[in-house]
DNA sequence: GCCCTGGTCG
DNA sequence: CGACCAGGGC
């Protein structure tokens, strides 16, 4: 048994007790975090390490972006992709070294957001987001061991991972051109979207509601978060759960927590 | 029986909460607030209604300074004064129009702090806090009626307001300068500074910490709120004191909030 | 909306 | 140290 959980914390230095909360209450083995905000030197690496989580690999940037990985299972990182090539924080690749989940190999990513519009001319964020798909979908075909990619991708795929399908058609996360960029990458490894492989669709399935106006009053979520298996490692996939419950903590983060049990 | 109250709560918006406390645990008839830092428009007006404070004059401003004057007993506003002719909000006088406390006035004051530098060449802002004090003597010789002058006058007056005395005396705040000034201000008419009529020097009695370092540890606290009754109204004091506890709640005010019960 | 960076202020 | 502001990001 392996447990591993994705939230984009929207920085960690802020929310530490919030994860500690969540830590505590959902105990899973591995924790990837992403929007830590902060640089590695300012990293709660302690606050995590006496709850146990004493394996960290922490890839952060002054201000914005950052990801890190935490874990009670002995890890080593592996990889820190810079896919745009300007130095942002957005991936830290770990594998597990010790225990059942021994040689999985668990990417962690912050894929951009990708601006306000969604045109590569106007707005040169969407391309950007654009490519770095791109990328990612070369190096997926590079990839030969157990993998989890974990996440937040800033894309909600399927209709029913938005309150509003056709309304959205033109949002950024959720145009026509964004989602078929997402599934080419999904395509080149045969990743399996865990979230949808347990909660079919049509079923409502949000990871994102913004901080603007009624989004509790009328639940307009976003499914912007995703753990991805590879072919090899889906069928130990034993469980999967969204914890909507930290979005109506005080002060929440816009993100909530995914997480995933493996029978290995 | 009329009690009063005055803070300085370092904005209000952010620590209605704790205003609401005070409010609950010492339950003043009137609460004198300074530094709120906002607008009237954005002055929790129904949060304060809500727990009977319905009589309300605010002097506010965006950002800094900003001063307020509430109460469940009936209150009119009869002066904003603008000593300083710039626009900065740092009085509002009010009289009480009905009740034990009818006809009292109650002048609820911010003193500019002074800036860094003890010296008028040096640092303008020294000057105007002398300046200021020098416009209030001269309105204190004005007043005919009994007179409450209350609230934050970033001034130390005595030794034993400070915890160091010799080392604060060329510290702004506890200069001689402005120990003389402030003494001029009192004299002019008569005032008698509650706080050490009820608890006589040479006893420790501060009513600020500042935010930075070992406050706590050391209690480096010095006396800049004041208390302070016109002649006629002094022999009605009958208790005055500090609440010091509030200092220690989470994320509180620099100062705290002293309290006088008057038998009227 | 909320969180970052930096600035000013006390 | 911790308010505020403005500007940028999502």
């Amino acid at each position: 048994m392996l447990s591993v959980a994705t939230w984009n914390i929207n920085s960690v230095r802020l929310r530490i007790e919030q994860v500690q909360r969540m830590l505590r209450e959902q105990s899973p083995d591995v924790l990837c975090l992403q929007e830590i905000k902060c640089q590695e030197s300012q990293f709660p690496a302690q606050a995590l390490a006496d709850m146990g989580y004493i394996h960290q690999a922490v890839h952060g940037q002054k201000g914005y972006h950052g990801v890190a990985t935490v874990s009670r299972v002995p890890l080593r990182e592996i990889t820190r992709f810079d896919w745009q090539d300007n130095g942002e924080a957005r991936h830290v690749g770990v594998e597990l070294t010790e225990g059942e989940g021994k040689g999985l190999v668990i990417e962690n990513v912050y894929i951009p957001a990708g601006g306000d519009i969604p045109d590569r001319e106007l707005n040169p964020k969407f391309g950007q987001k654009l490519d770095f798909l791109e990328r990612m979908t070369r190096w997926s075909d590079t990839l030969g061991r157990p993998t989890l990619l974990v996440g937040d991708f800033n894309i909600a795929p399927l209709e029913c991972d938005v309150y509003d399908h056709k309304a959205l058609l033109k949002v950024v996360s959720h145009t026509p051109l964004e989602v078929e960029t997402l599934g080419k990458l999904r395509d080149a490894h045969g990743w399996v979207d865990l979230g949808r492989h347990f909660i079919p669709a049509p079923e409502r399935n949000y990871s994102w509601w913004s901080y603007r106006s009624y989004w509790r009053q009328k639940d307009h979520g976003r499914r912007l978060d995703h753990m991805w298996a590879s072919p090899d490692l889906a069928p130990q996939a034993s469980t999967h759960r969204f914890v909507e419950e930290t979005r109506r903590w005080e002060q929440p983060s816009d993100h909530i927590p995914l997480i995933t049990e493996f029978s290995l």
